[in-house]
DNA sequence: TAAATGTCTTATGTCGACATTATAGCATGA
DNA sequence: TCATGCTATAATGTCGACATAAGACATTTA
């Protein structure tokens, strides 16, 4: 077994990205290094780099000699991250689409069937969040490009599933979510490599249409 | 005007990116930073966030406890990165084509002429450099969604034009430099968006390739 | 001889402190 | 009343120092 050495830093950020998920931090706020280093018992050192790593994934801005927020999206920005993220999945997914076997198939299916069964007895998305993320790595299993992956994720899901959280949580009836994905897996059970792109640019636009538009 | 003030950090990250770009700094060698900041006679705060930055830039690979050290690009990092690239300014073009005035067409043509005047003169590519950054900024002038346009750049050039900057500059003749993108000029000059995706998607990959295999 | 153990050196992660800069509140003057 | 400038406060950017962990080398052991 592999064990994990993790630094202060890394704890750190995770600690930041649970406190804008669940609301102690919202949209704006400002980010003091000095509190939040009293708040966990260590110097500032850490802090400034969970910071910065935050930074860069798009979750806080920083301004030279002002300090970091709470990045404040605005509609536009939701709306080109879902369509970069929707671009890189969709070509993704056509690209590898003719690679897939049986069993891949298969593997959609399961995760499909999943969110079915969570449709019928969750009351909002919380149990669907990891499901949804299921699902797209299952479109994503047969493609090779790594980089392509990472990105698409960095792109919409780090930020809208933090930033958003609350709001992503009300985007759908639990049994709407479950037949939207549904839709896109028979575009995929039918190896329609066109469709899929099509209703995978239309999935994350109405995502990003409906997260704006709160 | 606005003028900026630089921190020591964003300073020593545009050193190191040309310390790496003409090889002081080469693939694989170990960053340390006692020897940055005694040669540059700060302390090592700033030289950690500079590295840090290039970290979440793709250039440097970083291990806890372990220390950073420039990237070590394989052949796959490499073509993986300019299918993203590709994918996204493909997919840019492609979206906002239909929005060309006659003026933009125009200004792009004025970059193929500027290639080809310096296709005449030049050796080698370095003085095409700039002028290729301006060819593909012009292929997304119309497309409003900053964030592609971040990502793209982000995927392929901060990388291949700093880590692999001496293998770029012989990827081809000065004239067939030119005349590479004067063909995909072509394409946008008749607003043919699936020619010019299918054209950029090839060059991309034909770079990809040959920086790949040296 | 090869493997294992111990020692030494160096670099990292973290700390506490300081100077500088931005911000808010108040005072001053038109 | 509003604009301007000053003051006080607090946060940032940077510094130097230290403990710990990793890597290199020497030493022991089998």
């Amino acid at each position: 077994m592999l064990l994990k050495k993790e630094t202060y830093s890394s704890q750190v950020a995770q600690i930041i990205r649970q406190m804008i998920r669940d609301g102690q931090l919202r949209q704006g706020d400002p980010v003091k290094e000095p509190q939040l280093a009293a708040r966990l018992s260590i110097s500032r050192a850490p802090i400034r780099e969970a910071l910065q790593e935050l930074t860069y994934e798009g979750l806080v801005t920083s301004e030279p000699q002002k300090g970091k927020r709470v990045r404040l999206l605005t509609d536009k920005d939701i709306l080109d991250s879902y369509d970069v993220g929707a671009i890189l999945e969709a070509a993704g997914v056509a690209d590898s689409l003719g690679d897939w076997s049986e069993d891949d198939m298969q593997r959609l299916r399961a995760v499909v069937d999943d969110m079915r069964d969570a449709g019928r007895t969750a009351t909002d998305l919380s149990a669907m969040m990891q499901l949804d993320d299921r699902f797209h790595a299952t479109l994503l299993q047969r493609c090779e490009n790594v980089r392509l992956t990472e990105m698409a994720r960095l792109s919409c899901v780090t930020i809208s599933k933090v930033l958003c959280y609350k709001k992503w949580l009300t985007l759908f009836s639990p049994p709407g979510f479950a037949e939207r994905h549904a839709a896109i897996a028979e575009a995929v059970y039918a190896r329609d490599a066109a469709k899929v792109e099509a209703m995978l640019r239309h999935h994350y636009r109405e995502i990003g249409e409906r997260i704006a538009s709160r």
